[in-house]
DNA sequence: GTAGGGTTAG
């Protein structure tokens, strides 16, 4: 039955249509408030509160333009609230500036309602200067108005200015809720202060406040993005209820913080929970994908996207990155070029990719494509840029786009630039190039830099220069066992066998303790793991006869170990079976017993790829006939050519860290060594979803 | 007024 508005009182229409509106029969609401003749204010603002009920900030805004041309009623507060907010939703700036005057001129200006509106719409438009300056010219503000420029400062990574605006409040005595402390952990996010954020937690728990599923969620994150995942996970199960975006919060923290595998046994997890994954959690996926080179699952997740839900500009790029760091970078530049929804990010995501694969002509085609597109070049495409012209040995196209980087785009130089220019000029043996240009920097040289020039000074026997770079470098307490390795090979090569004895003590002091390496393979759609000396694989006896058999081959073709790799006093036949048995030898064996012919190799290795090994893959590359491509923590090693001519790749993998291969938080690998026969973890696909199972088992 | 996602050096 439709109610006549001519029936009816205006009050009563006013409630009528709220009340419709409340139980979801929108066109009800529309064609009763279409009967009345000259609504009054509040039969206005009940359709405009509809529409915004029903998500239609473009309604609100065009219902209420027809208000104003009609002057049949004035808008108030409430009215002018729901437009800006409607404004907010779908981050108008203009009409909302045109709604504030009106608001203004009618006397609102005070108003805590249209002002805390207008504060939402700054602040989620990013303008949180123009946020300021409404909220100090308040008379009154409220709770709503505080937690808006406390979350809106959050969320716009602002942490410090989130904290002290939170102090004010405390200390004009405004009790805050649990939407407040969203905000306040989000900073605490942002900062990685964890314990500021556990005292915002422990004054959550104190104050007795509800913690309901988005408060929850955000302590989550907090703890995850600070690497404190063990404090992520409990928070996580204590909560009543949970739904893809907490799951999403604790993947995320796992595979940020390189639990690769924890990541994907948790998306396994959620989905037996009967929750099904949106393109933001898989997006973490793919990041850990990317981290232990699955490209099978990577892949599956790809259809997922491609079927269930849509690429957008982030999953997008994720898949670019995932498939780079695979190694497959022509499913990487396919997927660039098909997918319509790119950005800056997804442009330097691909012009990192054909850096990381040696395709420099490639970069630099893009980037020219990418200025062409109108697409502003930024601090990270640069880096990428000068990164690929290094690895690709086109040192005059490096200095020629440092320079106009820093004149014609304004772009200072940092660190990464500094190092990406360091190492393309020392690698090429513009030694004392590099060394000059380190010392026109105009922010202090960091670590970076100096291992850059000291690996230049490494490979063109620069010795002099290289002893004193050593000391440098020494002085910046370096915490990767690999520059301690480089420092005590210069100063071998310049015999300075005190230093090296030094460098030793150094290590044994520092407690450097040598992370045992692993290997990943993908063999069938299933990642095995090896360990350096692992005997616990159900194939070892057969992968040692191959590995004695490519040895016997290789010294028949020249192949001489090079056993100054190994870092012990050992004798030199023990020196060399400890060389055989490193896991990337392993992986290769074994993906070469248990793939066809032909078939490339990709093999995921958590340290750096040793020089004996490298040197081995080359013979092992061509006597089985086989491309074998190596990602180390650093870079990518492809083995192909026929004449063995070896290109060293670097890829931007996850930063320097090393990261551990673990199940359930804890570093399995180093069970695995203790006990010397434990099972390393398999993951496979197995009906569609992602199972972590006992090599063992894989292999039945 | 409230939570989760992508690119960057050795």
């Amino acid at each position: 039955m439709l109610i006549s508005g001519a029936l009816l009182d205006p009050h009563s229409l006013g409630r009528l249509i709220a009340a419709y509106a409340r139980f979801g029969d929108l066109p009800a609401a529309r064609s009763l408030f279409g009967t009345i003749l000259e609504p009054n204010v509040s039969a206005w603002n009940a359709m405009l509160i509809a529409y915004s009920r029903h998500e239609s900030p473009g309604r609100v805004l065009n219902l209420f333009g027809r208000m104003i041309s009609k002057k049949q009623a004035c808008p108030d507060s409430s009215t002018f609230t729901v437009a800006l907010n409607a404004c907010a939703k779908i981050l108008d700036l203009e009409t909302g500036e045109e709604i504030k005057l009106r608001a203004f001129n009618l006397g609102y200006a005070d108003d805590v309602f249209v002002c805390s509106s207008l504060l939402n719409l700054y602040v989620k438009c990013g303008r949180l200067s123009d946020a300021m300056k409404v909220f100090e010219g308040m008379s009154n503000k409220d709770l709503v108005s505080w937690t808006t420029m406390i979350n809106g400062f959050a969320s716009f990574g602002k942490p410090f200015e989130t904290i002290g605006i939170y102090r004010r409040m405390q200390f004009e005595g405004m009790v805050g809720d649990g939407i407040v402390m969203v905000g306040l952990i989000q900073a605490c996010a942002g900062i990685g202060d964890v314990r500021l954020g556990q005292s915002v937690h422990g004054h959550m728990i104190r104050r007795e406040m509800r913690m309901d599923i988005v408060v929850e969620t955000s302590l989550v994150d907090m703890y995850a993005k600070n690497g404190v995942v063990k404090l992520a996970n409990l928070v996580f199960k204590r909560m009543q209820i949970r739904n893809v975006v907490s799951w999403s919060a604790l993947i995320s923290g796992y595979a940020q913080n390189g639990f690769a595998s924890d990541a994907i046994s948790l998306l396994i997890s959620m989905q037996n929970c009967g929750l099904h994954p949106d393109s933001v959690v898989l997006v973490s996926a793919l990041l850990a994908c990317s981290q232990i080179g699955f490209l099978k699952l990577g892949k599956s997740v790809h259809g997922y996207i491609m079927r269930r839900l849509e690429y957008d500009r982030i999953s997008g790029t994720a898949l670019i990155d995932m498939y780079s760091k695979c190694g497959s970078i022509s499913y990487a530049s396919a997927l660039f070029h098909k997918v319509s929804a790119r950005d800056s990010i997804s442009w330097n995501a691909m012009i990192a990719s054909y850096g990381a694969h040696g395709k420099g002509k490639e970069a630099l085609l893009l980037f020219l494509k990418m200025k062409e597109a109108g697409l502003k070049p930024d601090g990270a495409t640069f880096a990428s840029l000068l990164s690929a012209f290094g690895h690709s040995g086109l040192v005059e196209e490096g200095r020629y786009w440092f320079d106009r980087m820093v004149r014609e785009f304004g772009i200072e130089p940092g660190e990464k630039h500094y190092a990406c220019m360091v190492d393309l000029l020392a690698r090429a043996g513009h030694v004392d190039e590099a060394h000059k240009l380190i010392k026109s920097m105009a922010i202090q040289p960091g670590i970076a830099v100096w291992v850059a020039l000291l690996s230049g000074c490494h490979n063109h026997k620069k010795l002099e220069l290289g002893d004193c770079v050593a000391g440098k470098v020494l002085e910046l307490n370096p915490d990767d066992l690999g520059i301690y390795v480089l420092v005590s090979n210069i100063y071998a090569a310049a015999k300075k066998w005190d230093k090296v004895v030094e460098v030793r003590r150094l290590m044994k002091k520092l407690g450097m303790k040598k992370v045992p390496g692993y290997s990943l393979v993908e063999v069938n759609g299933k990642l095995h793991a090896f360990l350096m000396e692992d005997k616990s694989h159900p194939q070892y006896d057969k992968i040692m006869e191959m590995l004695k058999r490519l040895d016997l081959e290789m010294r028949k073709m020249g192949y001489t170990p090079k056993t100054e790799f190994v870092f012990h006093d050992l004798e030199e036949e023990v020196k060399e079976r400890m060389l055989c048995n490193h896991s990337e030898r392993l992986a290769i064996a074994f993906g070469l017993l248990n793939t066809s012919p032909g078939m490339r190799i990709m093999i995921m290795k958590n340290l750096r790829v040793c020089g004996d090994c490298h040197y081995a893959i080359k013979f092992i590359s061509k006597i089985a006939n086989r491309e074998i491509i190596v990602r180390d923590v650093k870079r990518f090693h492809h083995f192909k050519d026929e004449k063995m001519q070896m290109t060293v790749y670097t890829v931007g993998t996850n930063g320097s860290r090393i990261l551990p291969l673990t199940i359930n938080g804890e570093a399995k690998y180093m069970i695995a060594r203790d006990k010397g026969t434990e099972n390393l973890p398999v993951i496979q696909i197995h009906q569609g979803k992602v199972e972590i199972v006992p090599p063992c088992a894989a292999m039945n």
